[in-house]
DNA sequence: CCCTGATTCGC
DNA sequence: GCGAATCAGG
């Protein structure tokens, strides 16, 4: 498999949409995300901004200032409809995603403005809870590893009652959506200053 | 252990 | 230019 043009493009267009480097080489085929990762360092958009969102092994950056590159020439796919998706009241917490984009389009170095601090769990994640927990592998105490979601679902008093399962995502105990619920701003609990 | 991206270096 | 191996982190 090599490079294409159309290859070239919807790797461009993916990781430009924030899509990780495996699922990209997934939706590819015939290339692993090494080979991705590779071709965008190649193709020179490495960096999806300064944003160290998650990986991040990109400390030792100084990020040069003064640097008379005319690259940074943005370039919108004329083709591709614009999203204007503009949530109203979006937590960060439950839409990682989004986050590294916001980061992408906010100056280094400047506090993320204030985000509107949802009381109530968002409904987003909330349904994404619901949706996932049809998959849940529903298992008992005992089934569950270091790296099981356990997220419990159900009365502990019944029977109906097993956890999550599912994959956890990174050192995290539960799986992505239930982290999306579970780091849900305290409603109406006071910060207990110790 | 799962995942992420970054970098290196033989090809 | 390519990408597996490796590195570094969550």
């Amino acid at each position: 498999m090599s490079w294409n043009d159309e290859r070239v493009d919807l790797l461009k267009k993916m990781w430009g949409e924030g899509q990780s480097a495996s699922q990209i080489a997934k939706e590819l085929g015939g290339v692993t995300r090494n080979a991705v990762i590779g071709k965008v360092h190649r193709l020179g958009l490495s960096n999806r901004n300064g944003s160290g969102a998650s990986g991040a092994a990109s400390e030792a950056k100084p990020a040069p200032a003064a640097e008379a590159k005319p690259k940074p020439a943005p370039k919108p796919a004329p083709k591709t409809a614009p999203k204007p998706a503009a949530k109203p009241e979006a937590p960060a917490e439950a839409a990682p995603a989004p986050v590294s984009r916001i980061k992408a389009i906010i100056p280094a170095g400047q506090p993320l403005p204030p985000q509107p601090s949802a009381n109530e769990i968002d409904p987003e994640a909330l349904a994404k809870v619901s949706e996932i927990e049809k998959k849940a592998k529903r298992l008992t105490l005992m089934e569950l590893t270091e790296r099981t979601c356990k997220w419990p679902v159900g009365d502990p008093a019944t029977e109906d009652f097993w956890f999550c399962g599912l994959p956890v995502q990174a050192g995290k105990p539960y799986c992505e959506a239930h982290v999306g619920v579970a780091f849900q701003p305290m409603s109406n609990r006071r910060d207990r200053k110790r």
